[in-house]
DNA sequence: GTCTATATTAGGATAGAC
DNA sequence: GTCTATCCTAATATAGAC
């Protein structure tokens, strides 16, 4: 039984084209085309475009808070803060159709705007939870003022890393490198580090070059 | 002879419009609507959207250049770097629209694709310009490979705070605070001052809240 | 230069047969 | 569940009078 229901088609498709060619350029006529289904039996499926969006957001959403669920004492080490950071950079590449044209997205589809900003402001939590956490263990050095710069700077990066990214290639959007971002990410966290473990830091971050 | 060109009032409009309610989301019709004038005279002075949007982008484009002409061995003061990031982030938050949906916008105007491109290298190359010569100075230290991860996160972040700010207020989009995108920028270079300075621009930071 | 009226598309969405 | 045919609307753009 391996015939997929052309429910899911019909997003896996939607999320590859939008990915590709930006939510706003592409219609509900080139995704049933692309499946060679007809614009009916889409519309069977997905009573509007916005539908299809909005189901996508929510899996993006559901894998976000899911990662994001960092509990608040607990212990980070650095090679889980790393990982945190590759499956986060990850996640965000997957939907980047979100990103790529957020402000946009968000103004057409309203009921989105605070489910988004919920996690915003969990990723931010998210860094700093992290970076409480290596500090406790004397890992990092950093004052309450740069802190909230730097977790702010982080939650920024996360964000439109990707969208800073495809400026350099717009004609072939599939390429795509997370691995760039999450250099940046530990750069930028880099100058807090203890002394040792900024050296440590600083190799580790070239992994991802 | 106070009487505004209609031509450059239909410019003055749409770039009102553009910044407050997105490029994609103003149409000819609303822009004439706003200026009481008929469709018809619109499309008498610009043959189409896209030449209203060209035009906004060439003078875009030509504050951006001027402005990151700094000449190759200069020697820049705090006081300048400081005058040259408050201009720079002003600009941006007077051409936001570009900038808040910058993919799409590229996408559907592809000539402003390397206009744009050239456009973010010279901010690069200024940021590092600033750098280099804070570091002959003897006022910063950074290696070369920080210093070309933070050139690049300078330059991401002079693009996309202004988009990223107004995901916290997208029901009012006049609303537009560049001080606290002056303000991350500084905290970005903090670590690489050296101490004295570094003491000095934590305090001016602080005046960008 | 400015207007009114209208043409042209394109995209989102529905109706009804199979 | 799927198709074909069609509707509706909004947006860009043009024609031709004043």
């Amino acid at each position: 039984m391996t015939k997929v229901k052309t429910r899911d088609r019909i997003l896996d498709t939607s999320l590859v084209l939008f990915n590709s060619l930006g939510e706003p350029n592409v219609t509900t006529l080139l995704i049933s085309d692309e499946l060679e289904i007809s614009p009916g039996n889409l519309y069977y499926h997905f009573k509007s475009k916005g539908d299809i969006v909005e189901e996508l957001f929510s899996a993006f959403e559901a894998e976000m808070l899911d990662l994001l669920a960092v509990p608040d004492d607990v212990t980070v080490s650095l090679e889980q803060q790393d990982f945190f950071l590759h499956l986060l950079f990850e996640a965000v590449a997957r939907y980047r159709f979100l990103y790529q044209d957020l402000v946009n997205v968000l103004t057409r589809y309203e009921r989105l705007q605070t489910r988004f900003r919920r996690v915003l402001k969990k990723k931010t939590a998210a860094f700093r939870g992290i970076c409480e956490s290596l500090q406790r263990q004397e890992m990092m050095v950093i004052s309450p003022e740069e802190l909230d710069s730097l977790c702010e700077q982080l939650t920024l990066t996360a964000c439109y890393w990707s969208a800073y990214d495809t400026l350099s290639h717009l004609d072939d959007r599939e390429a795509v490198d997370p691995g760039r971002g999450v250099y940046q990410m530990l750069h930028l966290m880099l100058p807090y580090y203890m002394p040792e473990i900024q050296e440590r830091m600083r190799l580790t971050s070239l992994t991802y070059l």
